[in-house]
RNA sequence: GGGAGCGUAGCUCAAAGGCAGAGCACUGCGCUGUGGCCGCAGGGGUUGCGGGUUCGAGUCCCGUCGCUCCUCCCA
């Protein structure tokens, strides 16, 4: 082995491609819908968007970014996540000028130096909405809706699937309950593992989020966010959960989640997959009401999702029953050694083109027979081109599914060959 | 960051210290210029990389890189 991708990155080969472009057709259509307008942000932002943005004590931000100097000395990143982007060109544009709820979706890589794994590597996609500029629990229940709409619009049988939501409050209702949390795991630190000591003094909500068996007696105890909310979120979440119920979405209610990037406000959801292995979340995402204005722009609230296109493919790759070959419509075969047989060979299969047929020529060399065998694979029709066809100003063309063959005009071919076609049905 | 397993032909995998192999794929021939089946032949490899032990290493040891999975975290 030379040279390699770099570790966590990989090639999608022309395989894969057909069903990466598949569900990303889909995924603009149902975003469409729902009445949103993609945006294209750079990969590559100032680092400190992210740190002020996503938090700097979030291991997304300090332990798994990629940052670099540029030639001036500023300190970039490739981007760990597009949210912030996202708000960031919103307040950079002015969009909120434009009145009413900005919505948006972005699709592209994302960039983070983590240990690679089955669903995990270090440039993965994404696809996501971000809607801006509405406090609305209705607006929540419709990002909601829209990520189980996408799902059954892929044909990802609901069974297979489960809604974790949970609301962790405003800032405020943050502060006290993240107290709370304090003074509750203090006088019980030896049941806990050593991370969650840690956490302990630096974002006790991620205690939380400990899957180790030790501390599970200890989480389970905790007080719940959603006792510590004010009035109007307390409000806000069960308008959420009326939506959904109206909706008929089936949720899960989830005290321990909470999510790692600090932005988060409120609703909190996460959809994941039970055919999926620890890397279970298709997508997750929440309401940020504060990140607007931490960012430098006028406060606006705001509610989205992010959903990782490699674990949609490792989820659909075995049902994908999706008849993705693409083949050729004609694969033009020159015959023997003659230099004007072959000009005639590239000319034919331009005039094909032109007439908007897909076209290949063989240019290996390969036996006739050889040729043919490789046209039934990849293609309709084989177009024949030899000295004794060229004489005559034809060239033979067969249809390789029924063996049926026929002259054709290299006059005209184009028109030729559609008629020839049309005329059989 | 911690742990476990695995790297041999384009792909899937054999070779348990002694000649690096099979199936599929690829190319040619049988069939001189026409596919799907069958038969025959052929091309292909620094056994991930580097070191060590040994008369001899794909095999054992050390290191390194990569992959896979778990933990952690998240999409």
């Amino acid at each position: 082995m030379k040279i390699g991708a770099v570790r966590g990155m990989r090639d999608i080969l022309p395989e894969e491609t057909p069903l990466w472009q598949k569900l990303e057709a889909e995924i603009r259509a149902a975003f469409a819908l729902y009445g949103y307008r993609e945006i294209r942000t750079p990969l590559v932002e100032e680092a400190g968007l992210f740190a002020r943005g996503v938090g700097q004590a979030t291991d997304l931000v300090h332990k798994e970014m990629y940052v670099f100097p540029d030639k001036k000395g500023l300190t970039l990143a490739l981007r760990p996540e597009a949210t912030a982007s996202v708000v960031r060109a919103y307040i950079e544009h002015g969009l909120y000028a434009k009145g009413g709820v900005a919505k948006l979706y972005y699709f592209g890589p994302m960039f983070r130096y983590e240990k690679p794994q089955k669903g995990r590597s270090r440039q993965f996609h994404q696809y996501g909405v971000e809607a801006l500029g509405s406090l609305d629990p209705a607006l929540d229940a419709e990002v909601i809706d829209l990520a189980g709409y996408l799902m059954e619009r892929l044909g990802l049988p609901r069974e297979g699937l489960f809604l974790r939501i949970n609301s962790i409050g405003c800032k405020e209702d943050r502060a006290r309950y993240r107290e709370a949390l304090r003074d509750f795991f203090t006088p019980r630190a030896e049941e806990l593992c050593a991370d969650c000591r840690r956490r302990l003094s630096e974002n006790p909500l991620r205690i939380l989020d400990c899957k180790r068996g030790g501390c599970q007696p200890a989480i389970r105890a905790a007080p719940k966010s959603t006792d510590f909310l004010c009035a109007e979120c307390r409000a806000h979440f069960q308008e959420v959960l009326a939506h959904l119920d109206r909706l008929g979405t089936p949720y899960e209610l989830d005290h321990t989640l909470v999510r790692g990037l600090d932005y988060y406000t409120r609703t909190v959801f996460e959809l994941a997959s039970r055919d999926l292995g620890a890397q279970d979340a298709l997508l997750g995402g929440g309401r940020y009401d504060d990140l607007a204005e931490l960012l430098g722009g006028p406060p606006t609230p705001g509610v989205g999702f992010a959903g990782g296109m490699e674990r949609l493919v490792l989820v659909l790759r075995d049902r994908a029953e999706l008849e993705l070959a693409g083949k050729l419509d004609v694969y033009v075969i020159p015959i023997g050694e003659e230099q004007e047989v072959k000009r005639a060979a590239v000319w034919a299969a331009s005039q094909l083109r032109r007439a908007g047929l897909a076209v290949d020529v063989e240019y290996l060399g390969r036996s006739v027979r050889k040729a043919t065998q490789v046209a039934s694979r990849v293609a309709r029709h084989a177009l024949f081109l030899g000295p004794d066809e060229l004489a005559q100003g034809v060239a033979k063309l067969k249809d390789l599914s029924s063996g049926e063959e026929r002259p054709l005009k290299l006059e005209n071919l184009g028109a030729a060959f559609q008629q020839k076609v049309r005329a059989r049905g």
